[in-house]
DNA sequence: ACCTGAACACCGTTCAAGT
DNA sequence: ACCTGAACACCGTTCAAGT
């Protein structure tokens, strides 16, 4: 209210980039609108694109920002622990950040901190003894998982702060869903040792994200040490 | 402009999904809105809710239509080929809209539709053989690739029609790459058998495609055969 | 150099009213 | 039953102007 007791330190791109991932992570990424991340730095919306081109470079940033946060890479490693660290180190990362999955998927861009990080990743292979034509495949292989995520492949896990559904909606649910997605219903039932109340509060994660990861390293490796090459393969892998 | 010769069939849900179908192959998904799909059916924006809840609806909605582009299941083929077979002919599908892929990414519903095709999948690594413990973690590792795609790891494609780029160009490019990202560039050019015009233009994604989707089922099938199960393993996969 | 004010061309969705 | 009109509360971004 004052005249001059308002003055802030003057913005810059760092400061933008802070106070979007601090505001990513209070109201989600669909709650990140320049204006609404211009009025928390108390500033006009206009003023943000002074240190930021426009709103896909400032996604752009966000994302960086979160690569930023990945451990660096341990040279001590063989390839698939070394693999193994870097991706687990970003998926530590992005589950920090419960919007950067949506806003990794999002960018088409490839910023200079992306290509790093699939630099090293790639070196890691190369490293490890792998043909480039093996290592350009196997990268493709790993695709987004490189990222620390696998797709939500069935629904959302519940929200865990809403209240649990009371035992006559989940026998109607299961009697439905047992009726037309039986096989769905018996893999969703295995997950929680056949507790109806865990359906739909989704499964071990982390367990379902590793089990993908060694077992593409592990096709990869066998793939490598018989010397597989595309060029002599007319179909793709008999792995 | 005359006062009966206007009137058109009454909308109806199929009517409205067709045309957001029709509009998002020809413009892309950034540029159906409500407002514009409205203005091309010749209605006004409301009376599109009396057919589709809200948009995030009429979004599922056009998932469900390209889902119904799918082709049913050969119950002649074993589980390898069968799986193979529904997720190609998911591929083609969404090839045929390239909206298809984003679309599918941002549902976080799922629908009738998408339940019973992964019910489709699900059970036919059942009628195979494989047990419910490890159809579920298969199918986390397929993830989104039933849906027929692989996750744009480098670069979107170059636009095709776009003029190729000038060689001095090229040779920045590549040299400025070459510096930061050596291990990317070297992959990059293995692709495009060394030919630089091509870097950027992407690779084979149909191969790429299918390795990935040959290097999960045949880890897949060898677990399987092997009697592998989660319960018994303390960490992950060690196929 | 950095920020502001006003304006433009959009959004999704509500409500009460029309036929 | 189905569609309309007007309004609300938002968007991203431009341009010319201020300090």
């Amino acid at each position: 209210m004052t005249e001059e007791g308002a003055r802030r330190a003057p913005l810059n791109r760092d400061r933008v980039l802070r106070a979007a991932v601090e505001l990513a992570d209070e109201v989600g990424l669909a709650g990140v609108s320049m204006r609404r991340l211009a009025q928390q730095l108390g500033v006009v919306p206009m003023a943000l694109y002074k240190h930021v081109a426009d709103k896909d470079a400032l996604l752009d940033g966000m994302v960086d920002a979160v690569i930023g946060e990945f451990d660096p890479p341990d040279p001590a490693l063989d390839w698939q622990d070394g693999v193994r660290q870097r991706v687990l180190s970003a998926r530590r990362a992005v589950l920090r950040h419960p919007w950067a999955r949506q806003a990794i998927e999002s960018r088409t861009r490839r910023t200079p901190a992306v290509l790093a990080y699939m630099d090293s990743v790639t070196g890691t292979f190369r490293a490890g003894g792998f043909s480039v034509d093996l290592t350009h495949h196997v990268m493709h292989a790993l695709g987004n998982r490189i990222w620390g995520f696998s797709p939500e492949l069935f629904d959302e896990p519940r929200d865990p702060g809403a209240p649990p559904l009371p035992p006559e909606a989940q026998q109607a649910m299961a009697a439905e869903f047992a009726e037309r997605y039986p096989h769905v219903l018996e893999i969703a039932l295995a997950a929680t040792q056949g507790d109806l109340s865990g359906v739909g509060r989704g499964c071990d994660e982390d367990f379902e994200f590793a089990f993908a990861l060694d077992l593409l390293l592990d096709g990869a490796g066998r793939l490598h040490r018989r010397g597989w090459s595309s060029r002599a393969a007319s179909a793709p892998p008999a792995v």
